[in-house]
DNA sequence: CCGGTGAACTGAAAGGTTTTCGGAAACGTA
DNA sequence: TACGTTTCCGAAAACCTTTCAGTTCACCGG
């Protein structure tokens, strides 16, 4: 037998060796077809200088040994892992989960796999999940923002290219996607103006997150383009569906006379909705109501169905671990990217027939 | 300079290793701190047989040089990456996500890294990603699957542990958590009857659910237990709010007498109640419900609040999680292992005064 | 017959870390 | 001085794969 048995290599236990214990390794495919480990790696990656019938044996010999060749052994060598890190502050939030499968989405596509690390929004948590990718010699990282606001870079001296989607760096030379809030409010605002409507409210969120910030701008540039004059002052408060029908009663008892409503939410939007009907409006007769992130279980399902500002987040993760491709092949585009948000026009602002 | 120059090795970069181009490795610390590779390792690794001062000395060269070992080197020697696969059929689903938090919450506090897979549902696409994780060495995988239903083994041969969270493998030597279904239903529906409800009507989901053959299952548990006959037959329908109005609609007009209604999800819930309201019926005075998931967006904003099943699927997560560390050690626990649900009382079943 | 050519294959190094074993120095004891 | 013990450190192997630089062999033209 030309086998060559070396410490710690049970021969009995061949025939097992995908079943239990150590795993088969190249070397053992080697043997397996009688060729050398360098011929063998060849002959599995496909490459020149082997007999066709050399090729088959060894991929023969792979077959029933179940051999996989080792990541790690081959990241050791090439430098690179073909795996990224996923470093979210918040997956609980229902904004994290679209960007991540997005992002696993073309990962998936290209090969690679996707290490994920929920910080819990605790900054000492995030520089140990940092530390912990970094040791895995991760290609590249994609970090997922709680809120559209801006956060801090994470990119210094790091040594793998980063993207930033949903929240911006602050870093201007990072790589950042956000939604173009500006422009999707500003697009429900045209899209009420278009329908007829002259007395436009805005309902919001708390004046802390920019996102709100955001959207009263789009709503201001919109209306001043239209030349209209918002009805009453921007409503400051929760998310919630709770502050959408206080909202409600605030602006119906202020501003009777308002037809149409921009909410900073869906929640908002349904709350509202909700809270008007009670109060005998007709939506979208009397009153036209968008909401925004048409997060779908409420925005299909409340009575009417809500127009709403969705802002393809799916698209925006996929698009961030796409430009992380780019950037580890050394093609990096610096600067904030804002991603267009897309209108979805359901019951809620009707054909105003 | 007893410096040892290594082909492709340049001295006078050094200075810049961890801002660009190699990270600095074990080799680097030992060069800098005067010492052996061997005895650097000793040092970082907090062994014996390393002066007090000749660890001080390796640690600042360590931390000068922001070495961090190479995980894959590492893993490579000890067959232990520290890693483990979290294979989803669907992580777009409300279910996997909780489930998947509360695994990541228990790995990333033992140190441990998650990498995330979706299968999409695909059992193509599945094989493919299992491939991946075994070449990538992972030391263990939990398997989330997209309902509670029985699902095929994945563990044949596999050379590693698996754990199975939310749906069971169809093989009885793996490990499963599932929700307990059939408790959680009971559950209700003893709440209900303490309430002096007699007259209970169950509104559910597609019968192709396991989910609602176990809850329906633990309805008529709980009545035969207190001696009652459900209300009407079981009426089986889809998950949505949609199908929980129409499913209003036909009850109260077939069983007007109905006091309380057990709907297999909030959202069939959501629906029941809007319609029941709106058909004059005040809830809960006259007909207590009772909801499944606390999906909290809509079991909290609904008025009332609904009453609620909660099967605690981060602790089922987090709890697949600790199981697989065990399995890693070697102390597998086989068998399909039912998670207790828990009984969220809200105003939808009110204090019956 | 001989140098040359090309195909097919092999040996060895490299990649970064841990660990085992042995060596060296310092020190105490007979 | 000879020897044993303790303390600290270094050389080298091992993990698995890929790749570079040969090496062998058959064949061809001269």
């Amino acid at each position: 037998m030309g086998v060559m048995v070396r410490p710690g290599y049970r021969l009995t236990e061949k025939g097992f060796e995908n079943m239990a214990g150590r795993r088969a390794t190249i070397n053992d495919v080697a043997s397996l077809a009688g060729v050398s480990i360098a011929t063998a790696s060849k002959a599995l990656n496909g490459r020149q200088d082997v007999r066709a019938s050399t090729r088959q044996r060894v991929l023969a010999a792979a077959e029933e040994l179940a051999f996989q060749p080792n990541a790690l052994a081959r990241g050791l060598l090439s430098g690179q892992t073909r795996t990224v890190g996923l470093l979210t502050s918040d997956s609980a939030g229902r904004f994290g989960i679209p960007v991540l499968l997005g992002a696993e989405d073309a990962f998936g596509a290209g090969e690679m796999a996707v290490l994920l690390c929920d910080a819990r929004g605790d900054a000492i948590r995030e520089q140990h999940h940092l530390r912990a990718l970094l040791s895995r010699r991760v290609d590249g990282l994609i970090v997922v923002g709680e809120s559209t606001d801006v956060r801090p870079s994470v990119s210094r001296n790091l040594g793998v290219p980063v993207v930033y989607a949903y929240g911006a760096s602050d870093d201007p030379e990072d790589v950042s996607f956000v939604p173009d809030d500006v422009g999707g409010a500003a697009m429900a605002v045209q899209h009420l103006v278009a329908l007829g409507r002259r007395r436009i409210a805005h309902v919001t969120g708390p004046d802390h997150y920019k996102a709100s910030r955001d959207r009263v701008e789009g709503v201001e540039l919109a209306l001043a383009e239209a030349g209209l004059e918002q009805a009453g002052e921007t409503l400051w408060g929760a998310w919630s569906q709770r502050w959408g029908r206080h909202a409600a009663e605030m602006l119906l008892m202020a501003q009777p006379d308002i037809d149409a409503v921009f909410c900073g939410s869906d929640q908002i939007a349904a709350g509202f909705v909700e809270t008007a009907r009670e109060r005998g409006r007709r939506v979208p007769d009397d009153i036209a109501v968008i909401g925004y992130d048409n997060w779908e279980v409420l925005s299909t399902e409340t009575r009417p169905a809500l127009t709403t500002v969705d802002m393809n987040l799916e698209l925006l993760g996929r698009t961030a671990a796409q430009h992380l491709f780019a950037a580890i092949d050394g093609k990096a585009t610096p600067g904030v990217h804002r991603m267009p948000c897309q209108l979805v026009i359901r019951d809620s602002t009707g054909s105003s027939t």
